[in-house]
DNA sequence: ACCTGGTTAATTGTCTGACAACCTGAAATC
DNA sequence: GATTTCAGGTTGTCAGACAATTAACCAGGT
């Protein structure tokens, strides 16, 4: 981001100098500020007037700056308020690629595609480094997802929490963020695809799902990264059967 | 991102308004006007002036919707000339996930587990899907790279275009630009790493890489995606290896 | 015909001041 | 003590102005 290339030798290697705008650097140094947890989230931000006088800028760029935080999900302005830093800097990504696919329809297929190449990719990596108490959240998971069978909408959510569960047991924080988007992204057509009459009933559905998922944790006991990709892939394909039907069905109407 | 809740059927439900800026409005509906391709890639938007009149708003909110939409990658705007559709929103997951590991700043290490999945399950699928035109241009690719084996610069740079021409193979934009994004995060640490005398010589290791990925193109023809998978992760391992040498030996200085 | 220079108009970038909508907390009132 | 009211602060929005830059046009020289 920052401007340090080369002093260019020869006239072809010349770039073109970056006028980068104020709000620009302003959103750099908020940013590295974050980073280097100076702003922790939740954190509220000095008033606008105050960040005006130390940035040595006018309302508009300090604002522009904000405002541009703010839509990438990173700040949270509210009237009356103040500024704050998001807590959940971990929904960032999420975000940001719901606008990105908002640009490109269509490609819900591909997102499915790479969502299993992550997941199965992630449970592998998951069977070898995960804690026992990793594990034993999972079991919990499960647990509070047969109890939860007949409500859609709480399913689902420990549906979520055991995959995110197994991505931040890889201790990766960049494959459990590509994984929590994708899936995030998916979230709502899942729920459509499951609301959806003409597929087979959500109940069965749901009963098998867990079934899966048992199988994928027990692979995860036994530390066995085989296995677990195995298991893993088996439950998307199918977990995904029903979406691609719907999705099908969907775009031929 | 628009709101379209179900009305509350009881007192739990009610979940707060959501009182959206002006700005976000806006920028909804730019980003619909360029999913639906009625601005097309390239195009000039309407001058501020003419936008505020069209929008019914005044000049700070449009302009912190154009702002924040620039931040993004999808509008660019220049000064004297106008603002317009960037030509390639294909970067713009690759920005984006910038920002995001700007704030979290955590560890290379997590991104060359990333990368190493992204491109073993590239691979793999490139195997069914590549067309024979897209071998051939790997083919080509290869070629250069054995030219400019001695000047790092072009070298890495064919290299890259090889791995990008294998993600675009797959046809799944999702995936290539994960995997661009990955790759040209590590860029820079790939050059600094060839650079650094106390690895293997460059052009050692520069010679070995072209047979992988000689190899690697080999296994595409055979459109075996279990041995591409195989060939692709030889291939990273391999080529990961000075770079996690390199980052040890930095952080342990 | 081609280049050169200057002028002008259009456009984005930035600043300032103002007002509205809103929240918080303390003072005033019951 | 509980409630209402009010004052101050904060973000959201608007309007106007100027600076910086660019494109386009036009006249003049070669």
């Amino acid at each position: 981001m920052t401007n340090n290339a080369p002093r260019p030798e020869t006239l072809e290697e010349v770039s073109p100098i970056s006028r980068t705008s104020l709000s620009d650097k302003i959103i750099e140094q908020i940013i590295d500020l974050i980073s280097r947890n100076i702003l922790k989230p939740g954190e509220k931000l000095p008033s606008e007037k105050e960040l005006c006088k130390r940035f040595g800028v006018g309302r508009t760029s300090l604002r522009e700056a904000l405002r541009s935080l703010a839509v990438m999900g990173i700040l949270d302005g509210r009237v009356g308020e103040g500024t704050f830093v998001s807590h959940n800097n971990q929904r960032y990504l999420e975000r940001n690629l719901q606008w990105g696919l908002l640009l490109d329809r269509k490609k819900v297929e591909d997102l499915l595609e790479t969502r299993l190449m992550l997941e199965c990719q992630t449970a592998r990596s998951a069977a070898r480094k995960a804690t026992p108490a990793n594990l034993k959240a999972m079991e919990a998971t499960i647990h509070r997802m047969r109890e939860s069978v007949d409500q859609l909408e709480e399913y689902l959510r420990f549906d979520l929490d055991f995959h995110l569960l197994v991505a931040q047991a890889t201790q990766n924080s960049i494959l459990y963020n590509l994984l929590s988007m994708t899936r995030g992204y998916l979230q709502q057509w899942i729920k459509e695809s499951l609301d959806d009459p003409s597929t087979v009933k959500a109940r069965n559905r749901a009963e098998a799902s867990i079934q899966e998922h048992q199988a994928i944790l027990q692979t995860l006991w036994m530390r066995h990264a085989e296995k677990a990709q195995q298991a893993m892939t088996r439950h998307i394909l199918s977990s995904s059967a029903d979406l691609y039907n719907h999705i099908e069905q969907k775009s031929g109407a």
